[in-house]
DNA sequence: AATATAATGCAACATAGTTGCAATAAAAAA
DNA sequence: TTTTTTATTGCAACTATGTTGCATTATATT
């Protein structure tokens, strides 16, 4: 079930995820509202976000959880499946607008897949 | 640095690797090898065993650690850089022999990348 | 303003993984 | 074979991410 009311931890959460383009991991988002908001709160807005089409999450290194805004995503039609790029040099995340060809694998079912690539941003690069 | 020792727990720990090709996740060695040894000595052996070229390790369903054989790599030269197929009916993760082609992203440097696909393993699907 | 109930905070919990250190066991030396 | 060296182990305590139940609070509706 997604988000009913608009309550101040929904907005501070979208506020957040519109700073700027790039996805934010639960851990940060948790260290820098943890004056204003538990972390239980955060976990659950999120998860409502991501029911609602608003926001996507996937796995960043580690295993550590990340979320981003969705494109065009509704209720009832997520279609999330792109790389997301980590820079093992700062750390940002973000996802890739690129078409990845699933490979053909004979005799199994393909339900999702991830597709996590590292190495160093743009800004890290020079 | 790798193993030195030809220990007990590195002999079981290898034979569980030898009973078929399947990836195997620290969880289900920890509870397969319970009676007989520490999970802190699981965990480093595995370890150890990595840093020898012996296993390669990556992250499966809910960041879960996984390793599996590697196939000819040696401490200086690893090279798994291939996709991992995880059934999401009964669990099991399989290395795939595919060659994945990286997609060229301008103006980033990719060290690697991690390929997770879920779908139904061939024995689920009938 | 009164009501219904979605959302929150809190504490307690679950699970994966790590660390320091004393005890043990494998390999090398005697 | 016995002694010595030190790599490895077990244990307990810890860190970190994430979850759950329940009483309290805030939002939206009447
Ligand atoms: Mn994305
Ligand atoms: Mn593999
Ligand atoms: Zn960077
Ligand atoms: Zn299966």
């Amino acid at each position: 079930m997604g988000i009913i009311r608009k309550t101040k931890s929904v907005k501070t959460l979208l506020n957040e995820f519109n700073k700027n383009s790039s996805a934010i991991s639960v851990t940060e988002l948790i260290t820098r509202l943890n004056s204003k908001f538990n972390k239980t709160t955060i976990y659950r807005v999120l998860d409502k976000l991501e029911d609602d089409g608003v926001l996507h999450s996937f796995l960043g290194k580690n295993g550590l959880k990340w979320y981003a805004k969705c494109n065009g995503c509704t209720a009832d039609n997520h279609s999330d499946v792109h790389p997301h790029f980590q820079c093992l040099d700062c750390g940002k995340v973000d996802c890739l607008s690129i078409n990845i060809t699933l490979p053909k694998i004979p005799n199994r079912k393909i339900d999702l897949a991830q597709f996590l690539i590292q190495g160093q941003c743009d800004e890290c690069l020079t």
